[in-house]
DNA sequence: TTGAAAGCGCTAACAG
DNA sequence: CTGTTAGCGCTTTCAA
């Protein structure tokens, strides 16, 4: 290891103290001219870089900002991600990410490590229902940010999407194009996520005086082998009855959908329509186009990074948490069907 | 902020000094049963985390990688990461990816920031030919571990894979298919990836005889967006005289590609033979199944970071630089017309 | 405007 | 086995 250039030695070599280099890095204190240019004359020529980690140590910042989601490889979340990182990485700040697999138990081991390294923030889309244990955490003193998905009990900040009535919407232009049988493909009820678009799914068959078919209801993990498989399942086990069409809850479980029926010989939409909360990875390259409820995933990043500079800049412990609320557009495209009334 | 609770506390709390609940915690010195449980009892009692940044200012090791990679959207690059998170999860380290969007300054500008955090190891998937600037950092004691890109100069650890030899073989492959006229969609000719693959090429249409074509050759980021308009342009610039087989120099410009062909009605392999190095995403979706080089990207990150963990237990600054290739194997499938002779 | 000095929370000699 | 103590590199009072 070679040997690491301190403040110290810029000190000693520039011939003033150690205060006074720290002075001319972070500029926050006055300093002659003079000694200034001197001190960064000294730092240049010895190469000196600041240890962020010992600043962390002493101004109990570390400018580090954890972000934990269910699929660190689903686009939405990358997308996310790159929406916080457009807003905080020209303050300094560095994002950590960790994929939970939608497991609870790594959920909270990975909340449990970004807290021992005493990171400022956690952005988390929580897979998990256990909102005592996370209130543990922001007991301890952490500061959470919800992001996709929420918990009730839990007084965070938040940034979450209109999942209701986005699905409500698309739902009813689904029923509006005369479709009776409708099928779900959902992820685990335990997820707000999941639960408001099923709401949101259940109400506009409701209001439409459409019963819901609960074998036409496909619930699993928010991924492709799961949705592929499940809905393959589902499929065959109403053979005699099939549904006209299909509602998948996030993108990966559109292309898990997709595969099935590809598979299964099912046409879109000839022989099932489709439609789905998220798009789907390289829609370019897919017939038909989907009709789908268009996310933005980077605004959500985005408004999550302002959130936590505003935390930030304002210490009150009293302010209150904010509640944002992404709405989401659908966009009709070519994946239904109009059937025949 | 929550007052912090430090190991002075636990120390004052269960009657010990502080070196003795050090030394619990981290188990590496002898303690008698009884104080180990009574410091124990007294830890969760109070609910103490270590602080692992003061740990780390000590130590000076902070468990921390950061992962420095083209373009973090790309899922080839998320896989390697999935790889190398495999290996370093279980032992405590945290990964810290940034995308350079493949360009140099933001890649120094990323590197440097990642230098003051003092992070343990870099594993870099470089876009720059500054071999120079890199130096500089290996010079100042940063572990640079190079992984997809190399650049000859650095004396660094490697991961790469057999770039050449896999793009010779499945050229070769082509032209047994009977295609002489055989376009090529590159990244930039500065990075090795995209040196080496052209080469494997041009030495396949060497080898055959066939002479190498530059009007067919397309040359830009390693981005779907440069190869859809770059492929579009070179195909309506040879309207008049069409390749009939096209090589994708990664995945992300076989979906460009893909995208280009598309819009101008060229159909696969019908009217254009495609093949790529890397494949797409959701090819279970995509007509028809692409003849591809199927990439490990699991594998490299697995092996970059065990190399790691090897280097982290050897300090003796003599060792050799290890450098591992990765081989990349063929997959034949649908997307190469048979030609008539 | 500058310097001296006290820590931030932790680990690791060293001494007992 | 356990306690004392000296820092890791930096920031920030406090005094000058």
């Amino acid at each position: 290891m070679n040997k690491m250039i301190t403040i110290k030695d810029v000190a000693q070599k520039a011939k003033v103290s150690t205060a006074t280099v720290s002075r001319v890095i972070n500029g926050n204190y006055p300093v002659s001219d003079q000694v200034r240019e001197n001190v960064m004359a000294t730092i240049k020529e010895l190469g000196y870089r600041p240890n962020v980690i010992a600043r962390s140590l002493k101004c109990n910042k570390t400018y580090m900002v954890g972000m934990v989601v269910p699929d660190i490889s689903n686009n939405y979340f990358m997308d996310i991600a790159r929406g916080v990182e457009s807003v905080l990485s020209p303050l300094g700040y560095s994002l950590i990410f960790c994929s939970t697999d939608e497991n609870t138990e790594k959920e909270l081991r990975l909340l449990n490590a970004l807290n021992e390294r005493r990171v400022d923030f956690v952005l988390l889309a929580s897979s998990t229902q256990d909102s005592g244990k996370l209130k543990h955490f922001i007991d301890q003193g952490m500061n959470i940010i919800m992001i996709d998905t929420k918990l009730d009990e839990l007084q965070t900040d938040l940034v979450v999407e209109d999942n209701h009535n986005a699905t409500y919407k698309l739902i009813s232009y689904v029923i509006g194009q005369g479709h009776q049988r409708i099928g779900v493909v959902n992820g685990l009820m335990g997820v707000s996520t999941a639960r408001e678009r099923y709401e949101g799914f259940c109400q506009a068959l409701t209001a439409h005086h459409i019963p819901i078919e609960p074998s036409y209801r496909v619930e699993g993990a928010f991924d492709r082998m799961t949705a592929y498989e499940e809905v393959k399942r589902m499929l065959q086990r109403n053979m005699h009855d099939l549904p006209t069409a299909l509602f998948a809850a996030n993108n990966d479980m559109a292309e898990g959908t997709m595969m099935a029926l590809k598979e299964m010989g099912l046409r879109i939409p000839e022989d099932m329509s489709l439609v789905t909360f998220g798009d789907i990875n390289i829609p370019e390259l897919i017939e038909p186009r989907l009709t789908i409820i268009a996310q933005n995933a980077g605004l959500i990043g985005q408004k999550a990074g302002e959130l936590m500079i505003k935390r930030d800049n304002n210490t009150q412990e009293d302010r209150e948490y904010e509640k944002i609320i992404i709405p989401a557009e659908i966009i009709i495209r070519d994946s239904v069907k109009l059937m025949d009334h």
